[in-house]
DNA sequence: GACCAGGTCCTTG
DNA sequence: CAAGGACATGGT
C-alpha cells in the first residue's frame, strides 16, 4: 500500500518547503561575518536569540565580538558579556576552546575558507560544544556552505508534518529535497524558524499536521 | 512559581 | 544505544 516511506516523507517535507515559501518568500537570516556567526552559533545554543544579540551588542562594546579577540579574552569578561544567554560559564569555555582551534589549529578563519566542506565540518564537530546543528549553522550562515542546519523547530514541523525519518535522517532528507545551495538551505531554514517560533508555541501544533495533509 | 528557549556533553543502565 | 541530568539566565 505504502510505498517507501522515504518517498512520503519526501513528499510532506517538498509541501511544507513549498508551503513556507508561498508564505515568507524570500527572507534573510543572521547577518554578521563569519566570526560573528561562529560566536553566536554557540551563544544561541538552547537560548532565544533575542538574548543572543544583547550578548553579541555587548561583545561587540568591548571589542570582544570576534574569533582572535575571544581566543585572548579573559574569560570573565566573556562571562560578563554573556551571562543573559545562560548557561554563561559553559559557553565562555566553548567559546574558548572554538577559538583556540580557529587560531591555533587552522591557522585562523582564512584558512578555514580553503577547506573542504566535509573536512571543515568534521574539524568543527571535533570542538568541545560543537554539535551536528552549531556545525552547520556555522557552515551554512558562516561559511556560505550548503549544510542543512537541523534544529529543535526541524524536528518539531518534521514530526507534526507526520514526518517518519528519525532525526539522525532528516539532514539528508530535506537536502534531497532542496537544490544544492547555501541559499536554498539558508532560507528554508529561516523560513521554518520563522513559521515555528509563531505557530508551534503549543504542544500539540495542529497547524503543521493540517499543513502536511492539506499541502 | 512553573515552564521553556534556534544544544551538547557526560554518566548510567 | 537510550535515558537522564547538568549547565543558568530571562521572558511568559
Amino acid at each position: 500500500m505504502s510505498g517507501s516511506s522515504s518517498a512520503d516523507d519526501k513528499r510532506k517535507a517538498e509541501r511544507i518547503l513549498s508551503f513556507l515559501e508561498d508564505k515568507y518568500g524570500g527572507i534573510s537570516w543572521w547577518p554578521g561575518d563569519t566570526g560573528e556567526v561562529m560566536i553566536g552559533a554557540i551563544l544561541t545554543q538552547q537560548t532565544r536569540w533575542e538574548n543572543v544579540k544583547k550578548a553579541l551588542a555587548l561583545l561587540q562594546e568591548k571589542d570582544l565580538c570576534s574569533v582572535p579577540a575571544i581566543h585572548t579574552a579573559a574569560p570573565e569578561d566573556i562571562e560578563n558579556a554573556i551571562r543573559c544567554t545562560g548557561f554563561y560559564r559553559m559557553k565562555a569555555r566553548r567559546l574558548l576552546g572554538l577559538a583556540a582551534y580557529v587560531m591555533d589549529t587552522c591557522g585562523g578563519i582564512g584558512r578555514m575558507e580553503s577547506m573542504p566542506t566535509e573536512e571543515l565540518r568534521a574539524g568543527l564537530l571535533s570542538v568541545n560544544g560543537v554539535g551536528e546543528e552549531t556545525a552547520d549553522s556555522i557552515l551554512c550562515y558562516g561559511f556560505s556552505r550548503p549544510s542543512f542546519v537541523i534544529d529543535a523547530y526541524t524536528v518539531k514541523i518534521a514530526a507534526c508534518a507526520g514526518i517518519k525519518t528519525p532525526r539522525p535522517g532528516l539532514k539528508a532528507l530535506f537536502e534531497s529535497v532542496l537544490p544544492k545551495d547555501t541559499s536554498a538551505y539558508s532560507q528554508a531554514h529561516a523560513r521554518i524558524v520563522e513559521y515555528a517560533k509563531e505557530r508551534c508555541t503549543t504542544k500539540r501544533c495542529e497547524e503543521c499536521r493540517i499543513l502536511a495533509l492539506n499541502g
